[in-house]
DNA sequence: CCATAAATTAATAACGATTATTATTTTTGA
DNA sequence: TCAAAAATAATAATCGTTATTAATTTATGG
């Protein structure tokens, strides 16, 4: 999964907290959102190091971030293989329960000629809020 | 496909500048090249007038936006249906062709409640030649 | 054609998310 | 307990993108 060796990263108090508020969310919250949240326990601590804990905890592959769209950055603390759906009127982010159909990698390296590690499949729609307020306008 | 209503543009020298250098390339560039070859044909052309003009060609469905990645905005001409593949060592996106099994689109809606518009397939790897450069090293 | 209104442009400023810098504090392990 | 290494808070810097505005270009219809 890791292209490099791992690292040893020492313990902290803030890393800990950023987990357990990514780990207690069902939502995909950003940095900003995290850090609002953390410093609710941690009142010092600054954006910077959320940022930088994030980008850990990624590299130790202990949460994931998503790539839905171009935008800002989204996090999920569940690793559990799934997909995702963004509601393309308010922005909502959803887990998706995985595609029952199994991807052919090999049949994509034979095409490209690539080794292929992962993938990801997101779906883009209308979320039943803004389905329901479009109608109603 | 599009959520607003059509929009009607007047065309300008500068939009169908942009839009052939998109379409006379494979690759999938950002503003900044796409930028950098205009330039060549318009010296005065600006930055802004790319993004600009790129954004209306996507209203248009003239172009695609990959959504692959949280980085910076690369571009399609091709608007044929496709996946992408992007090297994790270098950065390459390459085209896909489309999976060959069908995504039930009805079984995702019954399951989120979401209406599905469409989908991004991607795929994350490691390209011949950084495999070759790996190995070597 | 020409006049007029509306859209587009070039230049540049502003913005927002993320990353880098640095002095200080915390963690680790001998 | 102590020194080295790593992490932190504060803050500056970066970078892709969007907004602003006066000047230019385009559409149109008389
Ligand atoms: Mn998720
Ligand atoms: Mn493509
Ligand atoms: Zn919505
Ligand atoms: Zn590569």
């Amino acid at each position: 999964m890791s292209l490099t060796p791992a690292r040893k990263f020492k313990s902290s108090r803030q890393r800990d907290l950023i987990l357990q508020i990514l780990r207690s969310t069902k939502s995909h919250p950003s940095a900003a959102w995290i850090f609002e949240e953390a410093r609710k326990h941690l009142p010092s601590i600054s954006l910077g190091t959320v940022y930088r804990n994030l980008a850990m905890l990624k590299e130790e592959g202990r949460i994931r971030e998503l790539s839905v769209g171009k935008g800002i950055g989204l996090f999920d603390g569940d690793l559990r293989n799934h997909d995702h759906i963004r509601c393309l009127v308010c922005g909502r982010v959803e887990d998706v329960p995985p595609s029952a159909q199994s991807f052919s990698y090999s049949q994509v390296e034979g095409a490209v000629g690539y080794r292929v590690h992962w993938h990801s499949l997101e779906y883009f729609g209308v979320c039943p809020g803004c389905e329901t307020a479009a109608a109603n306008e």
